[in-house]
RNA sequence: GCCGUGGUAGCUCAGUUGGUUAGAGCGCCAGAUUGUGGCUCUGGAGGUCAGUGGUUCAAUUCCACUUCACGGUACCA
């Protein structure tokens, strides 16, 4: 039996899943080390880290719950062998409503919890958009004050600039909920119309996208797009157009003023007068905390996730110009959001539980990074010993034993190939320097040592091949007991 | 989900008005250089031309469907 081609259809094609992602060394480091920096940016303003597991009964993550009709919607699930529906958390936040409605009485109210780790998401990937990500998360539980509100935007403001965002690239814009609400009962919607309500909220969230005339066509008959597709509005008459777009006006060039603007347009409503008086108590907390306009700005047009949020919310929009590998400007929506949801613990307890708190997507904040040109610098490879002589691999593994008892990362070539590979191996591992030691070092007790990052540098300056091998560049030969010495000083150049 | 555009080597892309053996650059492997990563030169490997079906003497090329990717839009706890 011949094997041919045509049995290569039966293997399996090597390839991850639609939306998710290997991550290499480096990427995996600069991810691991925003997270750390941003949880110990938590930990200072005293919130205790908490991990919960990756599953959650699905009854317990609410809204989405696996049935007959749509098993997978928005989440991934699957059936325990007792019947029971398990999804993967597709937040930090239901987690912890769960968490904390399981140990009420055992915990201190209020409760300040911080969280990282991946979540997962069943819905259409796109660029910089995955179905696994990481989430860093902090939030408060049994806190109705403003100032827990302040607090969250403030901390989540030192998370971003921990997490290597300088200070003038972002800015955290905050908005409350009960503006929009108190805007919805004055011009005559019911509260019970849902339709018409987060018809309003969609459309207005689209301001900064579609800009004002986008907006004004969702809130009435609705809008067409470039490829053709229609998208019904929200149907509202024209007076009541304007008012919401006098509402979404309101954004001034500091936070007093826009409270001023929006105590005019909403400040007669019952919930508009609340939400008004909100924002007024963060902007004084904020100011206390030495949060300028630079850093947390009011922008009434903020509207996040619809029936989730009750009162205050914020997202943290990145300032720097990004571009993709291809030069072209990519548009990254925000990097972090948070807000308050008194809701979400009642459904396990039946009473109100007011929460707040703060998410900041790592994997699109790295990404965002790197594409503004912020990348955290690539780290060392090991130190790297040729294998040149299959009798003296002993006498490599002890160096490179040696050279990690030195705390030096360090590893003999385990490949069959020759000398020239191995540099080319070394140099792709991206190691500082080489330890070479063939029998004309070791017969005289040597060993020879190569700079790698000098001997690029001195390469620019020699053309003639000849040359270049005869030199032999950035080497030392040093005597084989010197050897953790003489490379802990290499690695200081 | 809906609308649109696309899928040719590991990557970026040519090309085929339907016709022997489908190309380039970069990358990879090797040699020039018996022990030296860069540069240069030479050679090599690597493709069911996304998949399935149809039209045809003949399909990578035309048609249909599927799938995946990209863009827009909807949804996004």
């Amino acid at each position: 039996m011949s094997e041919t081609k045509n049995s290569a259809p039966s293997r399996p094609l090597a390839r991850t899943p639609r939306g998710f992602i290997d991550r290499r060394a480096d990427a995996l480091m600069a991810e691991r080390s925003v997270v750390e920096k941003v949880l110990r940016v938590y930990e200072s303003w005293g919130y205790e880290r908490l991990e919960t597991p990756s599953f959650e009964y699905a009854d317990a993550l609410g809204k989405f719950l696996p049935d007959q009709d749509r098993p997978n919607e928005g989440v991934f699930a699957l059936e325990d062998d007792d019947g029971q529906w398990m999804s993967l958390r597709y937040d930090l936040t239901a987690p912890l409503a769960r968490f904390v409605a399981q140990n009420w009485d055992g915990l201190p109210k209020p409760f300040r919890r911080c969280a990282a780790g991946p979540v997962w998401r069943n819905e259409k990937p796109g660029p910089g958009r995955f179905r696994e990500f990481w989430q860093c998360d902090a939030d408060c539980v049994g806190s109705a004050r403003p100032e827990a509100d302040a607090e969250a935007i403030a901390m989540g403001a030192d998370a971003v600039e921990a997490a290597g965002v300088p200070r003038g690239l972002y800015v955290v814009n905050v908005s409350n909920r009960k503006l929009l609400d108190g805007l919805l009962a004055k011009i005559g919607i019911d509260a019970g119309d849902v339709r018409t309500r987060l018809g309003v909220l969609r459309a207005v969230d689209k301001l900064d996208r579609l800009g004002a005339q986008g907006v004004e066509l969702l809130l009435g008959a609705g809008r067409k797009d470039e490829s053709g597709d229609f998208t019904k509005g929200a149907g509202l008459n024209p007076a009541a157009i304007s008012q919401v777009m006098a509402f979404t006006a309101t954004r001034k060039a500091t936070r007093k003023e826009t409270l001023a603007a929006l105590a005019e347009v909403v400040g007669d409503t019952e919930l508009g007068g609340e939400g008004v008086a909100e924002l007024a108590a963060i902007d004084a907390t904020l100011a206390a905390l030495g949060l300028g306009e630079d850093r947390a700005f009011f922008d009434p047009a903020i509207v996040r996730g619809l029936e989730y949020y009750t009162g205050p919310v914020f997202e943290v929009e990145l300032l720097a110009e990004t571009v993709d590998d291809k030069g072209q400007k990519v548009r990254f929506g925000s990097i972090g959001s948070g807000g308050r949801y008194d809701d979400l613990v009642m459904r396990f307890r039946g009473e109100r539980a007011p929460a707040t708190g703060f998410s900041l997507g790592v994997s699109r904040l790295v990404a965002a990074l790197s594409a503004a040109g912020h990348a955290p610098q690539a780290r060392s490879g090991p130190v790297v010993i040729l294998a040149l002589d299959a009798d003296a691999m002993a006498g490599y593994m002890q160096m490179a034993g040696q050279l990690r008892g030195a705390g030096i990362a360090a590893e003999v070539y385990l490949g069959q190939s020759g000398m020239k590979a191995q540099m080319k191996y070394a140099d792709r591992r991206n190691a500082p320097i080489v330890v070479i030691e063939g029998s004309t070092e070791r017969e005289a007790g040597n060993v020879t040592l190569k700079d790698l990052n000098l001997g690029a540098e001195l390469a620019q300056s020699i053309d003639s091949n000849e040359a270049w091998r005869k030199e032999r560049p950035a080497q030392i030969l040093v005597p084989r007991a010197g050897l953790v010495a003489a490379v802990q000083d290499m690695l200081k150049r």
